[in-house]
DNA sequence: ATATCTTTTGATAGTCTCTCTCTTATCCGA
DNA sequence: TCGGATAAGAGAGAGACTATCAAAAGATAT
């Protein structure tokens, strides 16, 4: 994992090279064509030729037509990034400073895709729906995360419990966006959203008070 | 708003009971050979023979397959539990109140289609993604109804935020049942299920203490 | 009871996502 | 350079969902 990138730093041999970019390449001319004609306008059909390959190698690259949209990897990293705070910090101020962390090292090709995606995420029911039920994936990443730190069982029922609230308020700061629901200029920048998203946890960290 | 039943108290005419009762024929017919043959074994066409409808009227009814098995109006009713509690209550040990309340409420044909349905949420991947975008769409009822009891603001960024947490532990318990990862025999009883959400609740309420 | 109007249903055809299988091409290591 | 793997392509097909149109059934009025 090096990173958000499509395309890794080139390891071993051609034919890796040769996977990546083709998975980067049915990616954009797919993001492409959703912002151009929007996601249901969009068949498959269209983006294998895009992509120049057959519409069977697209779902050998991807399971499913949202599937492209997803951030696979932005979890995994933020989980990395987790266990690399320092062991002093309380879970929800690691896992702030681990956001902050994630998105300082992002690129700014990494941005764009990140805002198109997020874009997607929030406006396409189907989309949206895959994308929560990754977060809720995550949870138990989270949740092993903090066993890791706090010297807990995994399976531990406060600290998966902390985990749900952690992307519960992250989920709702995502899913609205400044103030009513979302819109997608306010999106433009992702500093904003991540600023928001730290003053959730905050807020949580501090017992939620109103 | 009768309750969770399929078929609500016979009030008008004929033609609205005969379209409950597909309704509820459907939904029926459908849950029993899910729970038989699987959900993605099951197709549309075997539920509309079961029912004796045709397969376009299954979609009169259900815009898709995973909409038979989500409970549309279990998030209404605790809304009106919530509002129905005294307003002394703190906005989590209010929603408490409201979820055992709900619980009491149901008939035990209530809770034998709820653990059917709760099952599938759990297991069937589309089923539970579309299931936990419903949970999304919750934030913003719980969320009113926080902030009619405690006069706030309906979009005041703090009530949302303890809307998204409350959505956030409960997630994190109906996703995750007994420890590990969902088992369908520890599901048989609903009331256990309600006994964890209440102790996620009340752990969130104190702090979320480790 | 009959006629008319509206709503619901069934039938049919078609599109698109996704799966499976088989064959061909390409790359890797020896 | 030669087997052994792995990926890409082609094609057939199942199944979810949509659109359209005609038939059936309920509601309403005379």
């Amino acid at each position: 994992m090096t990173g958000m990138t499509d395309v890794p730093a080139s390891q071993s041999g051609l034919r890796e090279r040769k996977k990546a970019r083709t998975r980067a390449a049915i990616r954009q001319h797919a993001l492409r064509l959703f912002r151009e004609q929007g996601y249901a306008a969009t068949t498959i059909e269209q983006i294998a030729d895009a992509a120049e390959v057959s519409p069977a190698t697209f779902f050998r690259y991807f399971p499913t037509k949202e599937d492209v949209v997803l951030q696979d990897d932005l979890d995994i990293i933020t989980a990395e990034a987790l266990d690399a705070q320092p062991p002093g910090l309380s879970p929800i101020a690691a896992f702030r400073a681990a956001s902050a962390a994630t998105l300082a090292s992002l690129s700014p090709e990494d941005l764009r895709r990140f805002r198109d995606t997020a874009e997607l995420t929030a406006t396409v029911p189907e989309v949206r729906a895959r994308a929560i039920d990754e977060f809720v994936r995550t949870i138990n990443q989270i949740a092993d995360a903090i066993a890791r730190r706090t010297g807990r069982d995994p399976g531990d029922f406060e600290v998966r419990n902390m985990a749900g609230a952690i992307i519960g308020v992250i989920m709702s700061v995502t899913t609205t966006y400044g103030g009513s629901t979302w819109t997608p200029e306010a999106m433009t920048d992702v500093a904003g959203l991540f600023a928001r998203i730290d003053m959730a946890l905050a807020h949580l960290e501090q017992g939620l008070p109103l």
